[in-house]
DNA sequence: CGAACATGGATGACGTGTCAACTATTCCGG
DNA sequence: CCGGAATAGTTGACACGTCATCCATGTTCG
């Protein structure tokens, strides 16, 4: 194998700055969140899902599919989000293994209060200091970035 | 407070695709960099900014500050550095509450096994499919956001 | 039918991150 | 010199993510 080619100054510049913007972001809106609607990002995510459906139920697997979680990490943390009462589990007549998820009305009440809030952070933490191009270059690039990953890892092959 | 100013198409996609480029660049790298180096993404972090430093020595509050992270985070991680070999404690004679961290043999060997797969890396699924101008977009972009959030963390009066 | 296998999902162990509390030193104003 | 603050760093509890494993049910095929 060649001779390693490291990052020139502008790249490493410039990788250095999305690492610290993907921390800082990160982390303020998770404590956002947090502290106005006592939700970490994942409990949000998961009820966006949940409600992004018409009869707020979904079967374990298909959550996991339309979040692209594996399935431990999933189960693990609906456990979490049972225990506080966000969401409530139920047995699948049809398929003896399965099981529905379903969002209780308290789940429905914390998220129906947490969305503005976390909206409006997003907004004054990252769309305010965007143009119109950023947001169009932004999404240019991270499209091209998710498909070359994601094809190297179904393929391997190289 | 008015209505909620929601994300227009073009801001959900574009927030959604940065959302999980983070997501994905951030799995495969790690993913990456343990399989091939058994080191973790904040275990390479470490190291790194220990051997930035002339004697590969540095007390842990200037470690934390240089790496941007709690106390209490860098010092749990450095425990378990300190466990598998990585980084040694040293007392510190000038000042009784502390101590050095310094870079062991295995450390600097494990870093510079593990740096050049991982820069390979960088470039495979970030790099290789942006253009100089994406470069140039992302950086700009990435520090107008990072000092929106500094700013706004550092004096929350609003 | 019944044995192999696949699938849905839960669990346990362990590494990681955060917050709050704690210990031990050093500093600083009397 | 003393007593209270600030500082350096650790610790414990708990949330989260991953991996490997496990178990129960379904499916397939001889």
């Amino acid at each position: 194998m060649a001779e390693t080619r490291w990052l020139d100054d502008h790249e490493q510049h410039a990788w250095r700055a999305y690492l610290r913007m993907n921390a800082v972001v990160g982390a303020a809106l998770a404590k956002q969140l947090q502290t106005e609607s006592m939700l970490s990002m994942q409990d949000f995510e998961v009820l966006v899902h949940l409600t992004d459906v018409d009869d707020a139920r979904l079967r374990v697997s298909e959550l996991a599919r339309a979040m692209r979680w594996e399935k431990s990490r999933l189960s693990h943390h609906l456990s979490r989000m049972e225990k506080r009462g966000l969401i409530g589990r139920e047995e699948c007549a049809s398929d003896g293994r399965g099981a529905f998820i379903v969002l209780t009305p308290q789940g429905r009440a914390a998220i129906e209060a947490a969305a503005p809030s976390h909206v409006d952070a997003v907004r004054r933490f990252f769309f305010d200091v965007l143009t119109d191009d950023d947001v169009k270059a932004l999404d240019s690039l991270a499209g091209r970035v998710i498909a070359r990953v994601e094809a190297t890892d179904t393929c391997p092959a190289e």
